[in-house]
DNA sequence: TACAGACTTTACCAATCAGTACAACTCGCT
DNA sequence: AGCGAGTTGTACTGATTGGTAAAGTCTGTA
């Protein structure tokens, strides 16, 4: 019938709020349908493999913002201070100053964390290293680095639990200046 | 039919075990079933109001738990360093070094946040305050008192999601530590 | 104009979901 | 022994789940 001219592409951003917002077992393929604006038959074109290809696609989509505008301006900035300082506004502009959920982080706690579980792992452990390089271009000794990168990632996780919890975006940005503070 | 000898405070574990590894959406009433060993008729029984009700009575649990063993120390204790040592050693054991999930930070990430709400910002806030009056007790000045207990509170919930991401308890013992650390 | 392949709609499937109803059973009490 | 309250197993409902299949429509090419 009619064509929406949709590439698959297109879909992904609608597909990442909708597991935001619904969870993976609680996005339906009834609110994805809704959500994306595509019928059954249309999304299961752009992703035989189902939900699971969705969420995939989504993990995917993900991990390239990240690696493009954080993690690779972490590791190969000349100047690692504003690098990190980048990082600290760009991930509160991300999650919408902690109004927005991390999907990874949220799937971690999920029981579906074991079929996503490489992904999930590689998002952490790549912005962690990554983080870590910079801190120790920065001056820091490379233990210290590491442990002041697994800090400030478990750090904004905690603070996204946080303030989603307590409703109020002001923790969010409290933590997120902490955190830039410790890492300065 | 064989009776039990169930009463409704006795499932209360089995449910929130449950709860804990499918999530509220993943804890079907089979499952639940399965891990209680409780009938359909039994658990309706026992939570005429569903699924909603035996998440509710878990949070209610959980929260009473940690008044007791973790906020009212806090806030009664007259060694307030040894208390926040105790709450640091009660939270690792609790959470077994990351390998258990917290419910409350979980349901909080889930879209059954809205339907918990209360229960959810309850927990978080009280911990948050009954830290914060230990902190205060030892000698922090209000401001850092209250930012410091924001700080901790996130930190243990961020150092759950990281562990849990990167499947290493080490994690959390580390931030642990940390988190320890830098309240006393 | 005709055909091929990309896309979409629609109806459908078996499985599972939360929740209900009720009979069958067990136990404490008299 | 037998009553009544409390507890449990089972069968059921109607809705919804993820997923499939086939028929249709559109667009680009030739």
């Amino acid at each position: 019938m009619a064509r929406t001219i949709a590439e698959r592409a297109d879909v992904i951003p609608a597909l990442a709020e909708t597991f935001r917002e619904y969870g993976f077992e609680g996005a339906s393929l009834s609110v994805i349908g809704e959500k994306t604006g595509l019928g059954r038959g249309s999304l299961y074109h752009f992703f035989p493999g189902g939900k699971e290809e969705m969420a995939t696609a989504v993990l995917q989509h993900i991990d390239a913002w990240f690696e493009e505008r954080i993690y690779r301006p972490l590791r190969q900035s000349d100047d690692p201070q504003a690098a990190i300082s980048t990082m600290c506004r760009a991930v509160s502009d991300y999650f919408h100053s902690g109004c927005r959920v991390c999907i990874v982080g949220a799937f971690a706690l999920d029981n579906v964390r074991d079929r996503f579980a490489s992904a999930i792992l590689d998002y952490f452990a790549v912005w962690k290293s990554s983080l870590a390089t910079a801190l120790q271009k920065a001056g820091h000794e490379q233990d210290q680095a590491i442990d002041l990168a697994e800090e400030a990632v478990a750090n904004i996780q905690g603070a996204l639990v946080l303030a989603r919890a307590l409703n109020d975006p002001a923790t969010f940005e409290r933590a997120m200046i902490r955190i830039e503070k410790r890492l300065l």
